[in-house]
DNA sequence: TGGGATAGCTTGGGCGTCAATGGAAAATCA
DNA sequence: TGATTTTCCATTGACGCCCAAGCTATCCCA
């Protein structure tokens, strides 16, 4: 599998370590380095093989390089960039400022997004789950009360 | 590793001497000279190996060279540049003027920035990165706000 | 179809190595 | 010669690497 797909919850032992979970770790393809960013609108980690690194400086490199801005997502990207070590069983010790932003304490849910995988604490990514499905539904009814159809759409 | 990624905090000691991180020694191919300079908007310093100086004369090659900017530019680039001796165990010694540049008294955060790395007073750093944050949020949301596409970080 | 065997995933722990830090000895300078 | 800097050595704690055991899901065969 080259995509990081479906979610499972594993354990933080005494040494904070964490197993990727093996569903995952095609996708990596083998490397023993795991990249992560902190998400900066949720309490949640971003990760994945280099590539989630050469997309963002990609994206760097398409910006001025004296703006503010590149300034500023510079320093997201270099500097706040957190470095892993996969070690012989596929495990990971999270650092500080993840527990620290992520509120993980001994448990850790991997969710898969695709190209990436979001390291949440079990709880805080259920609350999410289910705050999204009700935005979901709301935005469904305000589009049903504007055109009259309504119906459910399957999925 | 060729760049510097990640952060990292360490002690000042009685005599004024910090480690440099490991994940940065690297990237410095085994040098034991650093050049830094004061950075111009920020209570930081900018730091990296012999290549940092070319950098700097790229951007000073990039500017109007009768312009007042590269007047300051330059003075800044060549007379205020700090250079710094790496000892057998990876430490340098910060400088009068960088102490005071950056509030440094105790404690110091390096930040990977890529082809240079900085250098922090930790609280002020922890300041300027929420303010970062806060900043890409925002140009993010201005994003998606205008193509109608998610935050979807990873692509 | 049921049950046992098997392989692989997750978790636990031991141990050696190296990074970070502290301090002493040696060298340099005023 | 006193003071300050540089080099060298020691300690501590974290991390990487290795091996082991429990569990689960899958496969195979009767």
């Amino acid at each position: 599998m080259e995509r990081f797909l479906s979610s499972a919850i594993n354990k933080v032992d005494k040494k904070g370590r964490v197993s990727i979970p093996a569903v995952f770790r095609p996708a990596l393809k083998g490397g023993s380095t795991l990249y992560a960013t902190l998400s900066v609108d949720q309490p949640a980690v971003e990760a994945g093989g280099p590539e989630l690194l050469e997309v963002n400086e990609k994206r760097l490199a398409a910006m001025d390089s004296f703006s503010p801005e590149y300034e500023y997502f510079s320093l997201l990207v270099h500097g706040d960039m957190n470095i892993m070590n996969i070690d012989g069983e596929g495990r990971v010790i999270l650092s500080d400022a993840i527990r620290e932003h992520t509120g993980i304490t001994n448990q850790v849910a991997f969710v898969g997004r695709g190209h990436f995988f979001q390291i949440w604490e079990p709880e805080r990514f259920q609350a999410y789950r289910e705050e999204a499905r009700a935005k979901v539904a709301e935005m469904r009814r305000a589009l049903s009360a504007g055109n009259g159809q309504g119906k459910d759409t399957g999925t």
